[in-house]
DNA sequence: ATTTTTGATAACAAATTGTTACAATTCAAC
DNA sequence: GTTGAATTGTAACAATTTGTTATCAAAAAT
């Protein structure tokens, strides 16, 4: 019924004391504030203003909208204020949620980029294994998920449809054997799978451990899984201890080396492609956007960035 | 650019979790929501509601603006409910002012009926002589004025316009011949001006002097005016000392009567009319209405009211 | 008295806000 | 899988609201 476009103009007047003041501040013909006037008193059905000849004055019921003109205008410029904070990237939060061995190095160079830009883009992050995270961004408990799809499977397993979400690949991930410093073939510059039939295996997250079974089964045998774990810190304990072998992706070694063990390259080579994922419509969300922005250039420094 | 529509809308979506339910709740159709939501984002240039398929959840810009809806909307309605208070009689104000012998039983009595039928509308009165009263209307100073106005002169003296006021007859008041108890002529039942013109004159508020002077003129003599007061009181009781006649409305006798004077009619008869003035715009305000309403009642049983 | 200022009104233009009908999508259930 | 109910998006249109210009009438100031 009453509108904060009807308290501007009887806040207006009763600032101004002249419908035709109270149109000049408001950047409106004074008819219109004539007409304003009368469609007020119409709904209110009563009489907001005094009609004095040349000068007006606001009744009781006129200066008690007046009154509460000023509390309730505040408001609304607040509240487009904070909103216009997060359009123009002066505010907002990102929840992120990223696989762990991304966490080391790519994750933390994209949020002190975010912060050095847009000091007051709030992003917060916790790790997630990407069946999780992306599970979390289709239910709103995060806007951007940072996963990861070995070559020749769909992001979400084949399972998900990606239809609904938005992907950039961040870089490409060659995935190597890891052995440990005093294996016979340490010194070997290129490695296939079917030699390594006979070694116990470590296998890494569920997926790791699927790629492994399905480029073994490629190489025709089946791995000895002598050890499953998700932390790569431990798998790479577990090799330099020379419990078995095992498959990492390079940007485990590259940001969790351990000195007691070596990886090389596989034959056939196989990588997994490293992706910053979030929705259509997060994707125009300003914070958003500056994320994943962020995590582009954090990555190029190691893979490609198309985005 | 946001308004209380706007917001009415996004709280609507964020208390029940769909368009079509949102819609349902403010008795609008499901498309109106769909294009107002598009309406708020192409204006704030910013993202509010994520699409989840079947579903939808604001997002952090439109849970700022679902946070902003309630004391705005809050506001709005205090605002609204203030207004219909004022309109519906349940407040209000009215200042009113009123010449000092219409505040022995006229006032009062108006003021008492305003009260029990609508308790919370509150009527100010201050005392003021017609010039002053009106000014005091015209100024903006008080909502209604009790006036009186001798008979062939008119109510605000003729210099004043009256068109920008209504005025409202209440009572006929007949003007009487003040004397003491023991002038010989305090047995008569009716007396001519012109047989006083030899007796000292005490004469009431300047208007109340200018009337007898005018009435002295038309008897052919010059009253010698021994004293003026604005006081009736004192006016009555110089009479009743036996220091002079006076003329003095019929209002005064019966509110202010001193057993030491008698008061007579004259001839020829002259009255004055009292009225309640108000301006045509807080003619229409509730609580002025009644106010005149009461005033009019309040003098039925004195004379008679037109309105 | 005349001029300037101010509000009201009429006629119209433009923007807004809503509706209905229908297409497209999602999600659950069989 | 496939169907079916539920939900959002879009198009076309209608109604209302809101603003403008032009003009009038009244009031104040000169």
């Amino acid at each position: 019924m009453i509108d904060a476009a009807g308290l501007r103009v009887i806040k207006a007047i009763s600032d101004h004391g002249s419908f035709t003041a109270a149109a000049a501040s408001l950047g409106y013909s004074q008819p219109a504030i004539s007409q304003m006037v009368r469609r007020l008193e119409d709904r209110t059905g009563t009489v907001l203003v005094e009609r004095l000849g040349r000068s007006v004055r606001l009744t009781e019921a006129g200066q008690v909208l007046a009154r509460h003109a000023n509390p309730v205008l505040a408001a609304l410029d607040a509240a487009e204020a904070e909103v216009a904070a997060i359009a123009g990237l002066r505010a907002g939060r990102v929840r992120l949620m990223a696989f762990p061995s991304s966490s080391s190095t790519l994750v933390p160079r994209a949020l002190a980029l975010v912060k050095q830009r847009f000091p007051d883009v709030h992003v917060t992050f916790s790790e997630a294994e990407p069946p999780e995270s992306l599970a979390a961004l289709r239910s709103g408990e995060c806007d951007v998920a940072v996963a990861f799809a070995y070559e020749g499977t769909d992001l979400a397993r084949g399972e998900e449809d990606l239809d609904s979400f938005v992907t950039r690949p961040l870089l490409e991930d060659e995935v190597r054997l890891a052995l440990p410093l005093n294996h016979p073939r340490a010194k070997a510059t290129k490695i296939k799978l079917s030699d390594m039939a006979d070694e116990p295996w470590i296998a890494g997250c569920p997926r790791c451990r699927g790629h492994l079974l399905s480029l073994a089964d490629r190489a025709g045998f089946n791995p000895d899984v002598a050890f499953e774990t998700e932390d790569y810190v431990a798998v790479l304990g577990l090799v330099a201890e020379g419990l078995g072998v095992a498959l990492v992706p390079d940007l485990i070694r590259r940001s969790a080396g351990n000195p007691g063990v070596v990886t090389l390259p596989i034959d056939p080579a196989s990588r997994r492609t490293v992706y910053a994922v979030t929705t259509p419509d997060l994707q125009r969300v300003p914070a958003v956007a500056a994320t994943l922005d962020a995590l582009c250039e954090a990555a190029t420094a190691k893979g490609v960035c198309t985005g």
